[in-house]
DNA sequence: CCAGACGTTGTT
DNA sequence: GTCTGG
DNA sequence: CCAGACGTTGTT
DNA sequence: GTCTGG
């Protein structure tokens, strides 16, 4: 699954993001994450009529339809399974978005080791989302996301059987393209990310707490 | 028809 | 054990 | 995801 | 909003 990342995203990387994805609006300089957890603000790229750019959401989805911000937080939407789920359905056909990072924390599963997920390249990589626009009875505005996982490739495998979907090259701009509502153009995405693509490393135990935000997160252990 | 749920992971 | 907060 | 709290009554 | 259960 994915319950933590680094999202570190300076200004030379917000540069090349803005033109890989091909961002129609620039991007305010992000606040630095190293240790971004679930209900924390996060930055995600996304598509709509008006231009493609870097919006805030809340990681956690919180449907439309919500009376109130839900206590259980959907921080993760299994690929296997979303289009059945009707709290996923409408965002991934209109409302889907990347989050880009410079990799992701998982945590062992036999021993809780925290692992270091990130780009063989040590590029951004870029994670699959999807959001959704809540308005509160009190006229409260909280855009939130979630973001999809799937199966663990080999690689992953060793220490968990999740991990998030990751998006390259093209494939990125057929995610956001909003004005693709047919599922047979954004579907065929929601894989495990291929063997050659990732790297790990172990990092300290300082990234399970969630105050811990500084680069030290990111440190190889041992 | 209306009422009520709508999620994932890990662990057992 | 289970829920909440970050 | 992990860390940390988890309760009531009465008195101040 | 949309789906499921009764």
């Amino acid at each position: 699954m994915c319950g933590r990342f680094a999202q570190v995203i300076k200004y030379d990387r917000l540069q090349k993001l803005e033109k890989e994805l091909r961002l129609t609006q620039k991007a305010q300089q992000l606040e630095l994450n190293f240790n971004v957890a679930p209900t924390q603000t996060v930055s995600a790229v996304l598509s709509q009529d008006a231009g493609r750019y870097i919006g805030a959401f809340r990681w956690g989805l919180i449907p439309s339809w919500s009376k109130e911000i839900p206590s259980y937080s959907m921080i993760n939407a299994r690929a296997e399974t979303i289009t059945e789920k009707p709290t996923f359905r409408s965002g991934l056909q209109r409302q889907r978005c990347l989050l880009p990072a410079n990799g992701f924390y998982e945590w062992r599963k036999s021993d809780k080791q925290p692992f270091f997920v990130h780009a063989a390249n040590d590029d951004l990589i870029y994670m699959a989302g999807i959001y959704d626009a809540w308005y509160g009875p009190d006229g409260s505005y909280v855009p939130s996301l979630t973001i999809i996982t799937t199966a663990a490739n080999t690689a992953m495998s060793q220490i968990h059987d999740r991990m998030p979907v990751l998006l390259f090259d093209e494939n990125r701009q057929a995610w956001l393209e909003h004005k693709n509502t047919d599922a047979s153009s954004f579907l065929p995405l929601l894989q495990p990310a291929a063997e050659d693509s990732i790297a790990m490393y172990k990092v300290g135990k300082l990234v399970n707490k969630v105050g811990n935000n500084t680069e030290e997160c990111l440190l190889p252990e041992e």
